[in-house]
DNA sequence: CCTACCGATCGGTAGG
DNA sequence: CCTACCGATCGGTAGG
């Protein structure tokens, strides 16, 4: 019934989500400078011209799709902090719900992290602002369990690297290997629970070698 | 004494080093595929035809730096393997020598850790084979500290979750921050020993959930 | 939603 | 005849 009177908007709406999904696909395949407007067309089976009646440029494509996944990363975040859970199960579930977000947007989230420097600067800070408030979230969950970490200013350099280690790992990760999403999980957060409570916490920034 | 008689192989390698050393900054600070060898050209100060003297295309340019970058890696991995050091004091040397080089040559490693996927296969294999090398070195030291991990298969995993605190450093390290790449590698080296002594050595890889 | 194009710039090479 | 280069321009393709 009425199948060929779907509304317009439906339609459009279709082929602006195809159009990105495919750009999503090359972009993280081949890097953004690297994909053409004609690689975009020919992979969504459309004319160079359609693709720019619904983006305006070749850069609108690379902000839609950091600005999305970017702000789903937040909404994991604030869906883990809506729960209360105590301290150290936060950063537990922030942890296991980035893993579970990577694990099916792996494109995007390869973009995120490689081609958001292509951006030029306002568009760039835009997403760089929300990345920021994400690592601030597991800055001060780290910061709930050992304070003295905040005080001595190794809160954000910890979370940085184990953002090192989540988002390093589209470089090594098989798909098919025998390792699930949920075992990495696992590894991750018993690797840095384990590490950051062995970081000596008399230490402060610059002043290991008083003269 | 002779200042206007330097030998011509001397004029020769000077100039193709500073044209490596030009082209290593460039792609470093906007990728591979978006430097073009115009960009080369003016920042050698050289025409493009002399850069075409010296190296016979683009890619050259490219393979050289990462071939150069990850020999050094591999000599570092040789030095220290070299000493002798029981297992748990070769892995500290291991993180402690890479963050070092990694300070010294920040941008050789950016180029060899993003652009090298810019290769043809051939070129491309050549140096993923040594970079190989130097992940089975770092994973040799872990399995002779605790070879549980190697029979459970999670050796190399937590290898390549070591590397990725590393290589993800350069995306948000301030050289003139408060942290030294001493404290750096301290603060690495912390959190890895202390993260994979956590790692329950019961586990295989996907017999997590046995049904 | 397409064909037909543009100004500019790409990687690479000519003659001298 | 060689090397170490230069100014100018090639055939194709980029984003738009």
């Amino acid at each position: 019934m009425n199948r060929n009177k779907r509304a317009p908007s439906e339609v459009h709406n279709d082929q602006r989500t195809a159009i990105l999904a495919k750009s999503e696909a090359l972009f993280a395949g081949r890097g953004f400078p690297s994909t053409s407007m004609n690689d975009v067309a020919e992979a969504s089976g459309l004319s160079k011209a359609t693709i720019y009646h619904y983006f305006s440029d070749k850069e609108e494509l690379l902000q839609t799709i950091a600005e999305t996944h970017v702000s789903r990363l937040l909404a994991v975040v604030k869906l883990v902090e809506r729960e209360d859970y105590p301290p150290d199960e936060r950063l537990r579930q922030l942890i296991l719900g980035f893993m579970r977000e990577y694990e099916t947007a792996h494109d995007a989230h390869r973009v995120l992290t490689e081609d958001v420097r292509f951006l030029e600067s306002g568009a760039r800070a835009a997403i760089l602002a929300k990345e920021r408030k994400v690592v601030a979230a597991f800055a001060n969950a780290l910061a709930a369990i050992r304070p003295e970490l905040r005080s001595a200013k190794l809160d954000k350099p910890l979370t940085m690297f184990l953002f090192g280690m989540i988002n390093w790992m589209f470089t090594w990760v098989d798909a098919k290997g025998p390792l699930s999403y949920e075992d990495m999980a696992e590894l991750v957060t018993d690797l840095f629970f384990g590490g950051f409570s062995q970081v000596h916490h008399g230490r402060q920034p610059g002043k290991e070698n008083p003269k």
